[in-house]
DNA sequence: CAATAAATACCCACTAGTACGGATTTACAA
DNA sequence: TTGTAAATCCGTACTAGTGGGTATTTATTG
C-alpha cells in the first residue's frame, strides 16, 4: 500500500460531506499543485479539470459541479465568458475566480456576475482554502488584497471609470491595429471624432505616446 | 496527530539521500502547490522559497542550495539574470526554470547559462517531478515541449535569429517609449540610421502598425 | 431647472514617422 | 576573392497622427 492510498482512506474517514470541485487553468502546474494541496482536504473532492474555458463548458454541461475554480486569463474564452456561461446553465455552481489580475475595473467587471470568491494567483494557499470554506458555508470570499482593492475604488471613486465605455470601445480598435479612419467606418462616427476620443484617452491615461497607449491596455486586459 | 504529521514520518522513512530545494516564483499560490506536491516525494527537501529573485539570492548566499527551481518570469531582476549570478556565486547549485515561455529564443539564451532543467507551466507535474529526478542524477531534463521546440530550431534555423542584437536594441527603445531622434542619441547613432534599423525590423517581422510591433515585443519578452 | 458628462464634429498648424529610393564600411564565410 | 549580412547614413515626398482650440446634442443627476 502505497503513501497515496493510505492518505485516501484518511481523507474518507473525515469525509463528512464533499463538496465536488471542477478546476480550470491552462497552466498543468498550477492545476496539479492545487490538486495535490486540495488532497490534503477531506471536505472537497476534485471530480474534473481543464485547461480551457471551452473544455471545462463541456462538462459542466452534463455533470453537475458544486463549486468550479477556474483561471481569469485562459487562451480563447476568457474567464468572465466562462463564468457568465457557468451562471446560466449551472446557476447553482459557486465560482471561485483564480487570477493575477488586480485592476478594479476587472475585478468589478467578475464580481457582477456574482462570482462566490475572488483570489488572486499572489496570495497563499490558505486564502484558496478559506475561500473554499466559505464558499461550502454560502459565504462569499475576497483576499485581502482584493477587499482593498475595492474599498480604494470607493474611497477614490474617479479612478475606477477613468475611460467611457465608447473610449474603451476606441482603445481597442486602436489596440487592433485600426486607423482612425478605419475605425470611424467600424463605429459610423466620423474620423475627427475618433481623433477626439483619442485625445481624450490620452489625457485620461496620461500617456503620450502609442507605445504607453498600448502598454496601458496590455495592463488593463483590453488586448 | 494530524495527517501531516503521519506524512512528515512516512517521508522520512523512505528519505535516503533528499536533495534541498529552493523555490522561486511570484505567484504563492504556485508556490504553494509545488510544495504541497513535493511533500509526496521523499527524495526532495523543500527548505525554502522566495517571491523574487533578489529575496532568492539574499538566502543562496548564506546557505548551501542543491535545486533552485524558479519562475523565468519575475518581478524586478527576472529569471535569466538570476539564474546567471546564481551560477556564478554557487555554482554546484542546479537549476530548474519553470517558465511559461516556450520562445525559441528565449529557451536557448536561458540553456546557454547552463540550466539543468526547462519544464513549462503548461506542463503536467509529472514533468517537473520527472525533471528533478533527471537532475539527481546528473542529468539535464527538458520537458517535452521544449525539446521539440529545439528540434524545430535546428530544422528551421533561419526562424530564430529573426532580428539582429541592433535591431533588438533598437526595438527595446521603441517600445519604452523613445522617439527615433532619442534612440539615435542613446546609442549615437544618426536618426537615420534608426530609420533604416526601424524599417527593417517592419519588414522582419511582417508587422506595419506600431501596435502590432508592440504585440510582437510583448509576445518576445522584450517588453 | 441647472449642471455635468458623454458622444458627436470641425479647424489649423505642426511633426514624427512611412515609403520609396540609394549608398558605404566592416567582417566573416564560401 | 567574391559574396553576403550587418550596421551605418542620406534625400524626397507624403501621410497619419498630435496638440491646440471650439461647439452641439443628448442624457443623467443633484
Amino acid at each position: 500500500m502505497n503513501l497515496a492510498a493510505l492518505f485516501a482512506i484518511f481523507k474518507q474517514a473525515k469525509n463528512t460531506q464533499a463538496m465536488n470541485v471542477f478546476l480550470v487553468d491552462d497552466h498543468a502546474i498550477l492545476l496539479d499543485g492545487i490538486k495535490s494541496m486540495l488532497a490534503y482536504e477531506g471536505s472537497v473532492e476534485v471530480i474534473g479539470e481543464a485547461n480551457s474555458a471551452e473544455k471545462a463548458l463541456d462538462f459542466i454541461k452534463y455533470h453537475s459541479v458544486d463549486l468550479l475554480i477556474t483561471d481569469f486569463n485562459l487562451p480563447g474564452m476568457d474567464g468572465l465568458a466562462l463564468v457568465r456561461v457557468v451562471k446560466k446553465i449551472s446557476p447553482n455552481t459557486k465560482i471561485i475566480v483564480l487570477s493575477q489580475h488586480d485592476e478594479t475595473h476587472l475585478v468589478k467587471e467578475i464580481l457582477k456576475e456574482g462570482v462566490a470568491g475572488y483570489v488572486l494567483k499572489n496570495d497563499s494557499h490558505k486564502e484558496l482554502l478559506q475561500a473554499i470554506e466559505a464558499v461550502k458555508n454560502g459565504k462569499i470570499y475576497l483576499s485581502n488584497d482584493i477587499n482593498r482593492i475595492l474599498i480604494h475604488s470607493m474611497q477614490f471613486p474617479d479612478e475606477e471609470r477613468l475611460l467611457t465605455d465608447r473610449e474603451r470601445e476606441i482603445l481597442k480598435l486602436i489596440a487592433q491595429e485600426k486607423s482612425n479612419k478605419e475605425i470611424g467606418e467600424t463605429l459610423f462616427i466620423s474620423e475627427r471624432t475618433v481623433e477626439t476620443h483619442r485625445k481624450n484617452i490620452f489625457r485620461k491615461t496620461k500617456t503620450s505616446s502609442l507605445v504607453g497607449l498600448i502598454k496601458f491596455a496590455y495592463a488593463n486586459n483590453l488586448i
